[in-house]
DNA sequence: GCTACAATCTCCAGTCACTGGAGAAGCAAG
DNA sequence: CTTGCTTCTCCAGTGACTGGAGATTGTAGC
């Protein structure tokens, strides 16, 4: 099988050299062979492995989430209960920061809708940030 | 003026003490005056600052922004146009956030939803990561 | 005055997931 | 052989804090 230098392996997966030298040095890519000249060499199976990785990380799986899921993903006879919990729990957190987003969102709309675009006195961006109290929201 | 030691203050603005150090030492906040023993004393406008620059970062506003957030409010009689745009470049910024989240929300349903609490091989959760293609949106 | 104990001081390292630069070495083509 | 590209290692920086170590200062009760 035709091993891939590390430039090529970025090129395929789609994730930066650096990165992927960083995903080395912490566990998450297992370390290649090396060349006589001591550069990295590949096996076809590492492009999927970090396109597996990128895709997690495009969902915001954390590092440590997919290091479990890449591991569970190595035998497919187990039973996938811990990767459906991952899921989930990423599931819970995206609607968390989706609705904090959007109370700030909410908040931000109304301060501009406040200014009166002339000077900071009148300023609802201002007004708003000096004094909490006049927020829609207690928590942001 | 009484003068406030650096836990009353942060007691007062609801901002850490480490992070009022940490916010003097990157000049957000002015370096107060020291008592003989060498801490820090506060004039009681300080809890105000310390608030505004709270709820700015409540707002998700960066640290370079309330800098420019802060130093407009000092001045009332200045046009607040500054103002206006940073908090419309947050508004963009958040409508970004929000929409990146929601589409990483689609699909962890999606694949959640594909899961058969079985077996990996059966596993939506898995195979979605394992082949990008299988995804609803190209881009997360 | 003495003794606890609380508050504060400075400095430094760690967080997360990369990112990029410096300087050296290897490698492929002309 | 030279040019220029790729890769190597090591280290520092990002943003916005957070927390610990170890020393000092302040305060309340006895």
């Amino acid at each position: 099988m035709a091993m891939l230098a590390i430039g090529r392996l970025s090129k395929d997966s789609g994730v930066k050299i650096p990165t992927i030298r960083y995903y080395e040095s912490i566990g998450l890519l297992p370390p290649p062979v090396r060349s006589e000249g001591n550069r990295r060499m590949y096996p076809p199976e590492a492009v999927r492995r970090l396109r597996f990785i990128r895709h997690a990380r495009e969902l915001g799986f954390e590092i440590d989430a997919i290091r479990r899921l890449a591991d569970i993903a190595q035998d497919p006879g187990q039973p996938c209960c811990e990767a459906d919990l991952l899921a989930r729990r990423r599931l819970v957190e995206i609607e968390e920061k989706i609705s904090r987003l959007a109370a700030q969102r909410d908040e931000l709309v109304r301060m501009i809708g406040e200014c009166t675009h002339g000077r900071v006195e009148d300023c609802g961006v201002i007004d708003t940030l000096d004094d909490h109290a006049k927020c829609l929201h207690a928590k942001h």
